[in-house]
Formats: C-alpha cells, structure tokens, sequence
DNA sequence: GCGGTCGTCCAAATCGTTTTAAATTTCCCA
DNA sequence: TGGGAAATTTAAAACGATTTGGACGACCGC
C-alpha cells in the first residue's frame, strides 16, 4: 500500500495524509483523526527508505561491536533497544574491520558517509582517542561511552570509575588490607586509568607506597583472572585482597584463590566490579561477591536517550553524564586475618 | 558527492558510472577500471537510502534480540558480523517488545512490511512456532536458528542438541552413574525437548528407567543452576553426576556441589553444553569441566551466509544444516565413586 | 459586498540512485 | 565504402515519500 493510493482512498492528495501523519498543524484535527485510523486499518506505513531518501535521516544508530565479543556487549544493547522501542529508530551493529589501525577509521569514514546511521556510539575509548577527532571532523554526531582527554568537544556518559575503585580501595584499607593487588582493564583505556587513578589515590591517603607488581592489565575473562591472580598469590609477601575489574575476572581470582588452599573472605578479600547481569549475579557466588555496581543495562538505555538528544539538536557540550557507582558489601570482604600481619 | 557531479567530472553520464561501479557487463573495462579509481580518489559513494529506495533491498538483516539480553548472543552476533564485513550488509538489531504474546508478532509484522530488512533470523524457536508461520505468511525471507516441527517451509540451521545430550549422557552412565540429573533451557523450546529426548534416548539404551524429579527447566543462569543443583542435590539417594545446560548453569552446580562439601570429578560428575565463549572457557575452571561443544561464533557466520544464499535466491526448503557436537572429556567426569553405590 | 486573513488542502518539485529503452559509436566484412 | 551487428553510452522514467509555494473557500470586519 502505497501513499498515493492510500490517499486515493481516503480521498484526499498524498500532501495532506502525509501532514497529517506527520503531526503537522496545517491539517484539522477531524481529518488528522480520520487519517490516523485508516491507515491502522488499511495497514499503511510510509516506505522507510523512501522518508530516509527525502528527509536524509537514516532512522539508526549506529554502535561498533569489537571483534572479540565481549560479554558485556548484549546487556548494553538491551538497555538501547528499551529506550529506542518507542521510537522508529533502529539499532545497527558493524564489526570493526581490524582490531585498531587504520581500518578501523576506514569503517567509521564509511558509516558516516554512507548515511546509514543518523549517529554512532563509541566504547572504550582512550584518552586521546583518534576515533573523536574522526567523527568530530566527519561532522556526524556521536556519542562516547566511557571518557576522553581530547579537547574536541563531544557526548558523553561514563560511570565514575576512579572513585568506585577509590571506595573499593580504601574499604580494602580500612579493614587493614595492606597489600592490594588490582586486576585491570586493557592497558591505555580510559577507564583502566581512571581506576588506576582511584586505586593509588586511595592508597595515597593512607600514605601506602604503589607497588607495580601488584597491578596487571587485559582483557575482561575468567582466564586472565585466574592466571593474574595465581601470579600475584605466588609472590612474597602475598596480596591479601583482590580489586577485580569484571565478575568473569572475579570468578578467575575464586578460582585462582582456592588453587592455593585458601578462602575467599576469610583468607582473601576479594572485589569486583559488577554491571549487573542477569545470568551471573554477586549475590549468588560462594562466598558473596563484594561489588563496585552499575548497571550496564540502564547505562545503554540512558545513552540512546542523549543520543536522541543530540539529534534533535541539544549541543554535544551540554551532554557529559558522569554516574555515581555504588559499593555493596558482601562477605567476599573481611578484615585482615591475624596470621597474614 | 552526488553520482550527477561525478559523473560530469568523468565526462561520463551517471547511467554509465552507475552500470561501471555495479560490475554490469555493458561497460568497456578501460572506462569501469577508470571509474571505479576515481571513485575511490574522489570519494564517491552512492547514497545507500536512494540504492535501497529504487531497488527495494533494504540490505540489512534484522536479529531479534530478546529482553533478557542473553549472554549467548554478542557471540552469535560477532559470527554474523565477521560474515558480512566483507558484503553490503547491516545488521539490524530489534528489540521484543514484550514477552510472547500478540506483541511480538506485531514487531516481525512491523519488520517485514516496513522494508527495514530483507531477512530476519529468529532464534529459540517452539516446535509450532507462530513466528515461522507468520514470516511465511508475510514473504519476508528467514532464517531458523534451531529448529521447529511446522510444516511451514523454512530455512534452518542448528546444531544436534539430541546427538550432543545422548552422546554426554552415554558417557556417564558408562562410567557406572546412574542417578543423572539434567538441568536444561527453557521449557518448551525446541532445544530443550531435543536435549531432553537425547537424555532420554541414552537411558533407555541402558533400560534405565527416566525419573522426572531429575530434570529442571529455566534459563540460563548461574543462579538457576545453583538453586537446581542444590535442590537434586538434597534428594536421597542424590544424583551423582549432572548434564548442564550451558557454561553458566555449570557455574551454579560447581558452587552448589562445593556446597554440599563434595567434589566435582570425585564425588559428582559434571558436564556442560560449551557455546565457546572467549571470557569463560571450560578448560580453566577448577577442574576443567567437560563439555558438548559448539562454536556459536561460528554458527553466527555461518548463519549470515546462508541468509545471503537465501537471499540470492537459494530455495529455503533446500537450506537446513543440522551440525555435530563435539564432546570433550576434561576433569569434571569420573567414574562413579564406590561409596555412593 | 469587497478586501484581507485564516484554515485547509493540493500540484509539483525534490531526494539520489537504478534501469528501461533508445541513441550513438565502433567494428567487421562484403 | 556502405550496411548491419555489436559494443558503448545516454536520456528519461521510475522508486515512494516530504515539502515548497500556491490555490481555494470560509469567515470576518468595515
């Protein structure tokens, strides 16, 4: 069913069905209605591709998923569509070409130019992130998940994770952890140096030196986990508490602690940063995870609101969210146990 | 840079430069080479809204992602992405509007007509699935992940979870168990019932009788597999090893089996369906787990391609792909412990 | 009863491609 | 050298909507 003959039958020109759909004022309110109606009964839906043509609206936003599927990924969609379900915008998913280099500009170069997102949400970003200048300079809206440094002025939302890992570290401190190990992001993001950043402030405060060894970077997996933590408990003296960056890192540190005759909570305090999924919860580990919490769902959908935002004009400058992270403690967290002094 | 402007820097019409760029054969070569140089030294790219409005191809394909954003599918999705880097094509992320009912068949009527996508891919499907029916009814060209009873013709691809389930199933009981407890998917999926068939098909083989109390059915979650594994757990006589239905149930029934003070590969048994997922491998947990294993990263591409033989025309009665499960054997199975017979 | 305003509605241009149908040029052979 | 087939190229008509610039009455005040 198309619009001319959709307006045949209504018995008016495509011009007036199409104010009239469109919510446009010059049209009366009883044909508005009318209108409205039939096209609910006659099944009428302007053509996507014909609007997108005409208004150069692409009707999508665009999000960049990394090559190693991270497990975080899906959460973070399910939050968007929520938001974006109410609305006629789609959600389109482009690999990444390469893993960094030059193709990966190359896809965003494309996704701008081909006018098949209206705009683009970015993860993971590095401080002075070549991605930002891209977009800015490519003139398509954006919207980066996480932080930047650059002065490049753009959107962003990000989690407070400097002072999660700060509140983490110095709960840690408080119960008179002393040697801390912390199991990080990827080297060189944002977000691994901001709780670096959290991390040796709190140990700053108590006038506790920063110790290299007990810090390592990578990837968010239950194998990194493990293999840092057991690489960590071998040293001497040994850490007596775990900063972990993920809950799948979490169940890597568990592992790697039971590995060497001892117990979680009672031997080893162990914290994590939680995103809150629904098939792996805090709660439910043995002993009980201590979390740094946020929840990624809620974080996706907030972001695809600014991003409707920014599209409808609201200036890139304005939009900086910065969202407090909670602490919730569990018994994965004690204090120091005697023997360890 | 419009096809007119470039055309008429090339002193070509845009007949030409258009036939040039899309391989038809009614241009010399010496002007498509010479047209497709300059496009990339200029720049061009035709405007994809404009090529979907005149040829009708939305070149997309819609996935369906369900509200509890699963944990399965950035990995799945990472498959089809790896796919269609090198085509045209994006991928198209809906979400369902609420849970079964009317609405969801609202959405992939919404998809079909809407001209948004040219295929969609629908996952978990029942053995009378409504959505088959009503894609059929709709013309829009599908994909099955998994299967379905109906006799709607379909394309499909799915992996033999029937197969994979006996075959796990036929090992325990070789090593002398036989009190199994199953935890499966959600009740009433197709996979289920297969998995649940598998499971039975091994009993039977033995003349082992099915005891009802020893299977569960939910989603896949660290807490379900818990909550499950326990309350087997407190049966008498209790079961001695256990079938999961994926890596995070399994999670849940090694905490629920430590719980109870016993020791998997020891005193329970455990193996897992592994969807292989970069952040959570079965070789690392303690002790490395045994599993049925299949690449849903590989399943993901896989799935792509055959969309785009769909789409080009491949009947869909023609395109059914039923894959192997791989079991490896790890720690977590062991022969039945002398006491507990 | 006339000119102006307002509220509705419409004809036609437009978006940037692909594709049909026709026009041109090239080429080969009689 | 001319005729016709084959190889190139082109002009113009789609595709299905939005939107600009008017047109048509109805209504009001003077």
């Amino acid at each position: 069913m198309k619009l001319k003959e959709f307006a045949k039958q209504l018995g008016l020109s495509p011009t007036t069905v199409s104010r009239a759909l469109s919510g446009y004022p010059e049209v009366s309110e009883k044909t508005r209605k009318r209108v409205a109606e039939e096209a609910v009964r006659l099944g009428y839906r302007p053509n996507v591709n014909a609007v997108r043509l005409v208004t150069g609206r692409a009707g999508a936003i665009g999000v960049v998923m990394g090559r190693s599927g991270e497990f975080q990924f899906s959460e973070y969609m399910s939050g968007m569509a929520e938001r974006l379900d109410s609305e006629d915008i789609d959600i389109l998913v482009s690999p990444i070409a390469e893993q960094g280099g030059k193709d990966e500009s190359q896809l965003y170069s494309r996704l701008a130019t081909s006018g098949r997102v209206d705009a683009v949400i970015i993860h993971s970003p590095m401080p002075d992130d070549k991605r930002i200048a891209l977009l800015h300079r490519l003139g398509m809206p954006f919207l980066v998940h996480g932080r930047s440094e650059t002065d490049v002025p753009h959107a962003w939302l990000d989690i407070d994770n400097e002072g999660a890992i700060r509140r983490a570290t110095s709960h840690l401190l408080d119960l008179g952890h002393r040697r801390i190990a912390m199991i990080n992001g990827r080297a060189g993001l944002t977000f691994s140096l901001h709780r670096d950043k959290g991390y040796r402030k709190a140990l700053e405060q108590r006038g506790i030196p920063f110790d290299p060894r007990l810090v390592a970077h990578g990837h968010f997996t239950d194998e990194l986990g493990f293999r840092f933590a057991r690489s960590f408990l071998e040293q001497s003296p040994r850490p007596t508490a775990f900063v972990a960056g993920s809950m799948m890192t979490a169940l890597g540190v568990y592992r790697a602690v039971r590995s060497f005759g001892l117990v979680v909570g009672r031997d080893i305090s162990v914290i994590a940063h939680d995103d809150v999924f629904p098939y792996l919860t805090a709660d439910n580990m043995v002993p009980s995870l201590s979390t740094t919490r946020s929840s990624l769902r809620a974080a996706g959908a907030r972001s695809a609101d600014l991003v409707l935002q920014l599209l409808s004009g609201r200036p890139a400058t304005e939009i900086h969210e910065l969202w407090p992270v909670e602490l919730i403690l569990r018994e994965s967290t004690g204090p120091l146990p005697q023997a360890s002094e």
